[in-house]
DNA sequence: TTTATTTTTTAGGTTTGTCTAAATTAATTT
DNA sequence: AAATTAATTTAGACAAACCTAAAAAATAAA
């Protein structure tokens, strides 16, 4: 893999972060995002067309060509590896995480990332419940929310659960939940931030709120 | 403290290595270093002479001010905090941690830099006995040294062992070697890598190779 | 469909950090 | 002390990444 000026790889990230499954970016859209002017975008595409990371044509904005995924994916590794680090290791606030990582992103060292992947014991998700891609690109493909945040009556399945202590387990245990179970929140209560959830085809139940935090869900 | 540039940085530290105690440094040695070309030197100097960070006179050759010092102290620990994380739990080995630290070092978030220290447990010494200056720019005065390295009698003064164990440290005591023992390198054989040690007024010992790279020194 | 508005691009300029080639100053040799 | 050599600086250019202002194209409105 070729090396990226730190510039060229906010361009190529923000990209990714845009575009859609298969929609197309826009140059103010882009702009907007990267806090810089329509002119500069329009130059660094053309740059960036060149280097075969984007299908452009001008006046109809652009996408990441493949092999402009492949290098957005592997920013992203880097960035969420150190956003785990700095909260896991270093005892980071959650939303202090993002703001250094974004410089640290950079160093593209692809010995350093696999070892600090080793080091991290290979998280599957950043602190922000974001999924890590692995050294091929592969990540899972839904962001993990914990279920205070899921939407009521919405399908629910349980992907992670983290802060593990005996207690917790038991607690889990005897609410019947573990990986895999399909569940749907009912109600919230923000009295005290406990949730009623429906675990399968059981009776509904309630959970507190510093359960429900640390319960991971997608959408299966 | 302000922010520069990764090329800023790079001229200071050097510059901080290059100068002596009071020594001046010349434009084509430091373009040397930095692999450079003479006149962008000179460019470089104009630059920080203004930010006050390099007395410099055309023709002079150039050294630090107090607050470049600052500067460069803060790099250099950023530079020899990373390259103890990338050996000491990244398990990098000893001659690849510099490279990877020269990029990594110019990530100037002090939080970062501050939370790495106290993470890695506030380490003295980098991987290759250098030390580490602490949050206010303080370090050893010596580089470290294991006295497999050390010259033939002169003072040496202990002030480090690692890589402890029960048995390394049941040795030592047997040798009558701890932290600020003053001994003297008499013999090395280079067949076994042994050496022979005085230890204050006591009779010559012998020391194996082993035991030898893990007793650090320095003159006291 | 013409006009007006918004979006995007082009043209030309700035800053940072680099370079080459020429000019200047310092150091060394004769 | 004059001449030669070496070190350093200046002058002018270049690439990257940004900018402003004006032109061009696409979109929306009348």
């Amino acid at each position: 893999m070729l090396n990226y000026s730190a510039s060229e790889e906010n361009y190529i990230k923000t990209i990714f972060h845009l575009q859609g499954e298969d929609g197309n970016v826009s140059t103010n859209e882009l702009a907007d995002r990267i806090k810089t002017k329509p002119a500069s975008v329009t130059d660094m595409m053309k740059k960036l067309k060149n280097r075969k990371l984007v299908h452009y044509q001008r006046y109809m904005g652009f996408r990441l060509t493949p092999d402009g995924k492949k290098v957005a994916l592997s920013i992203i590794r880097r960035h969420r590896l150190w956003e785990y680090f700095l909260a896991e290791k270093l005892k980071f606030k959650w939303d202090e995480v993002h703001e250094v990582a974004e410089h640290l992103e950079h160093v593209s060292n692809k010995k350093l990332v696999d070892k600090l992947d080793e080091f991290l014991d290979f998280p599957k998700f950043d602190p922000h419940g974001d999924p890590i891609p692995d050294s091929n690109g592969k990540m899972e493909n839904s962001k993990q929310v914990s279920i205070a945040e899921w939407p009521l009556n919405k399908q629910a399945v349980v992907c992670q659960v983290i802060n593990q202590s005996s207690e917790l387990l038991e607690l889990l245990h005897h609410k019947k939940i573990s990986l895999g179970t399909k569940l749907e929140v009912k109600k919230k209560f923000g009295y005290d931030d406990s949730i009623e959830i429906k675990v399968q085809k059981q009776k509904p139940v309630t959970i507190s709120g510093q359960l429900a935090k640390n319960i991971f869900v997608n959408n299966g």
